[in-house]
This record gives structure tokens, sequence and C-alpha cells, in this order.
DNA sequence: CTATTACTTAACCAGATGGTTAAATATCCT
DNA sequence: AGGATATTTAACCATCTGGTTAAGTAATAG
């Protein structure tokens, strides 16, 4: 599910559609307005976001009303949530980790290995 | 930026190279050990990881060590977000809408006008 | 009945993705 | 020097992706 979840949010245009959902209920062709693509292109990107549960399709007559449906990005925020603490942290850390690479060249092998002894490890 | 990362979120291997890091800086071998396939392929995802900013490299002599990076987590987190609202709701929303589908045919169809006139939506 | 509207399906295309094996590079060990 | 280890690059392949145009289906409008 999370596949598939991440793999609908990648995509720019689909974001934007859900943008848009996220004001009310809209059909195909409302939707695709916005966005400077052939109708089936727009259709196939509804496809994807509703295989990935991100929206459910009603139909009036001709008119296919497009919901948002926001319940796999629960999931989603969950699994980035687990990340917030090394984020939170990353500035430290990362800012330690560039450090060293400004050592010069002769210093931080010797000093590395002191450390970390990263170049004993596949013995 | 967004798109990258969702994009490497959306791969199993990616999701659990970066779980691994969240235990530990690890080399492309150790990283490699628990996903069954090449070394290549992981250095693939490597690459990967590494465009959408989910990851530094360091070399020491022969082994690249890898760190974990979250920080374009955080502007996807916020993204995600945006919709905690609607999958807050969306319970009841849900329930709103399914409700409607299990109307026989011919009330919907009246209702349905009645209530949000869709059939006009497009004149 | 006919035309128009809303939308999908089909067929196609270029380029990305995720994997493979084989060869190249670079470092480390003896 | 020569061999083993860590990793990447290259070439290849099948499948997926995101778009197109053209044709098909279904409902509404006149």
């Amino acid at each position: 599910m999370l596949n598939r979840t991440f793999a609908a949010l990648a995509d720019p245009t689909r974001r934007s559609i859900l943008a848009h959902l996220a004001r009310g209920d809209k059909c195909v062709t409302h939707l695709a307005k916005p966005h400077a693509m052939s109708l089936p292109a727009v259709s196939k990107h509804l496809r994807v976001l509703e295989k990935a549960g991100l929206l459910r399709r009603r139909r009036y007559g001709r008119v296919h009303e497009m919901r948002l449906d926001a319940k796999p990005l629960r999931q989603a925020a969950r699994w980035v949530e687990e990340y917030r603490k090394f984020w939170q942290g990353s500035l430290d850390r990362l800012a330690e980790y560039l450090e060293k690479e400004n050592l010069p060249p002769e210093k931080r092998k010797t000093k590395l290995r002191e450390n970390r002894d990263v170049s004993r490890m596949h013995r």
C-alpha cells in the first residue's frame, strides 16, 4: 500500500489534483482544466490515485465525480514521522559530518581510522 | 524535490535501506546483505536515495559509508500533514458517501439531482 | 433522431525504473 | 607485484510511466 501511495504522490500533476479535491469534490473535466494535458492523460492520473485509494469515484450520469479520500496518507504520515528525530537532529549531525570532509587528506585518514576504524570493517 | 523524495520512498527496498540506516551508518555491502539482489542493484538504489538527498556518502578508502539524512522527509511530512483533517473526517464522510451508493437506482437518481444537481454542471 | 458532452479505452511512443551479468576501478593485504 | 575486497560502470532487458491521438461508449440536449 505504501508503495502505491508514495508512487502516486511522486507526480506533481497528481498532487495538484489532490489539492484541488481538497477544496471540494470535482468531476474529470473540471480537474483536467488547469492541467495542460489531454483528458485521457488526466483520466490515467485519476485511475492511479483511485488505485492508491486516494480518491473515490461516483458516477452521476456521464459525470464522474471524484472525492478525496486521504486515509492512505495516514499510513504514509506514520512512516515518515518515524524519521522525525533524524531530521530534527540532522543539523548537528550533518555539520559534524561535513566538517570531517574538510580535513586535509593526511590528517583525515589517520584521524578517521582512530575513531571509526572503517578500514577494518571488511576483514 | 517532493517528486524525487516521494519517488524514492515508493520502493520497498529503498525504504528498507533507510530503516537500516536509521540504526546507524552502514557501507554498501552491509546494506546489500539483507536484500536478495545483486550489489549493482543496491548501488543503484543508493544513488536514487542520494539524489533525493535522503543519504550522504563518505568514502573511507574503498568503503562507501552511507549516512541517513532525513531532512527531505520534513517537507514530505509537511505536505502530507496538510491532508490530516481529511483523513480524520473521512470515516464520517466516507460513510455518508457509501450510503448513497446503496440506494435503489430510481431513488438515487432523483435524490441526487435534488441535492447536488450534478447533471447540470456542464451546461 | 441527431448532435453534443463527458469520459474511457486502445494503440502507440519515448523515456524512466528495477533488475541482471560482466568488466572496470580503486583500495587493501601479503 | 599480485590477489582479494568494495564498489561502480556498462550493456542489456522487461516492464512501468506519462504522455499522445483516435475511436468507442454512454448520457444529455435540442
